[in-house]
DNA sequence: TAGATTGTTAATCGATTAACAATC
DNA sequence: TAGATTGTTAATCGATTAACAATC
């Protein structure tokens, strides 16, 4: 069943609201819509998408909703993923605790610097960028983090593609286009301009 | 004039794709739209909303285009930031070159961290958290950036409210709620649940 | 039964894009 | 003039949401 690409882009935030409740219980679409800040219809419709059932006069069953809203993902096996980087960028991502919580776990972390080659990041060890293939190969990885500085950020993109990653999370501030591979950019300025031009619009309100 | 979120939330992106021409010269919607990634006429809606005008026949000014989404986007001024959480992530942000370059700088970084107040970040000293209130009032600080483990991001997303930051940006891998201020997520684990969305669908069609 | 809430329809709203006249 | 490209229209597509029958 296709899934909008709207509704996928709800599907983690409903997850992410599911997980500040007990295990157990319901909740009901108006619950769920005021915590993700979203319309209790357009909860019904997507969690209707996903093929999630709920009971009329009742709500959804917690754990079961969970359940069907992962499968919908794809969120059903282990994704190793390889971060490029690090620095402090690096850094934060590898140590950023939700990873294991939805299935991903870091297979590896590279760089091209000797100084960190060597070093432990939470647990993992640096690796040499050359070994970028052969970590892709080995542990089966699908999905790729660029956290390089911009300059380098194209070329790594296009070596992840040739080395057969699928899926890349740029969060270096620059453009990185790549055929074979879908390319999602995550900018910490892109956000910020989308802030100024909210503050602006509302300063011009008043 | 009303410009439609969608087209808001290009208008960054154009500028970052203008950033990587030299100063001078034209650019046509097509080319772009190639480096975008979007569709030509997209680009000349968009283009026209803001007000930028191009020649038939020619294209587009860089220079004077860069100037008109600059000014649909409200950047004309300098936007001081106040970073809270120097860890990892907070240093990160804080290292990140591209903040000046689009008008904004950081004014503050803070913790509660006694072992990290009065370090250093990038030029920067790492002041007490306690110091918010007073950061955001002397500074006069709009946009507040949360950079906390998730579970201060909440508690600290109402002080920055409640201090008059009326733009939030939250890293924390957990949803922060405020009725005062908007609030954007920039989250790791929401970028890769997408992605393995994807990689899941493109593998049922093999 | 009465109250609550789902699941779905249909209307509306907003965004995208092909197409082409205008014009450099 | 010929070629290129804008600016805008109008058709299409996709997303949101109010409303309500179904039903627990």
């Amino acid at each position: 069943m296709h899934i909008p690409d709207a509704t996928v882009a709800r599907l983690p935030v409903y997850l992410r609201c599911l997980a500040m409740r007990t295990g157990t219980g319901t909740c009901s679409s108006e619950d769920l819509a005021r915590t993700a800040g979203v319309n209790a219809a357009q909860v019904r419709k997507d969690l209707s998408l996903v093929g999630a059932q709920g009971v009329r006069g009742v709500g959804y069953e917690v754990n079961a909703l969970r359940a069907e809203i992962r499968q919908a993902l794809g969120l059903t096996h282990d994704f190793p993923v390889v971060i490029v980087g690090a620095g402090n960028l690096g850094r934060a991502l590898a140590s950023y605790g939700g990873f294991g919580e939805w299935g991903f776990s870091i297979a590896a972390i590279l760089d091209v610097d000797a100084r960190r080659i060597g070093g432990a990041i939470g647990g993992t060890t640096v690796q040499a960028l050359t070994d970028l293939e052969t970590v892709v190969d080995e542990r089966d990885i699908e999905i790729g983090i660029i956290a390089t500085p911009s300059s380098q950020a194209q070329a790594v993109g296009e070596r992840l593609a040739a080395a057969g990653v699928r899926s890349i999370l740029n969060f270096a501030p620059t453009v990185v286009r790549v055929d074979e591979a879908e390319v999602r950019v995550v900018d910490l300025s892109t956000e910020l301009q989308i802030l100024a031009y909210h503050l602006q619009k509302s300063a011009l309100e008043q």
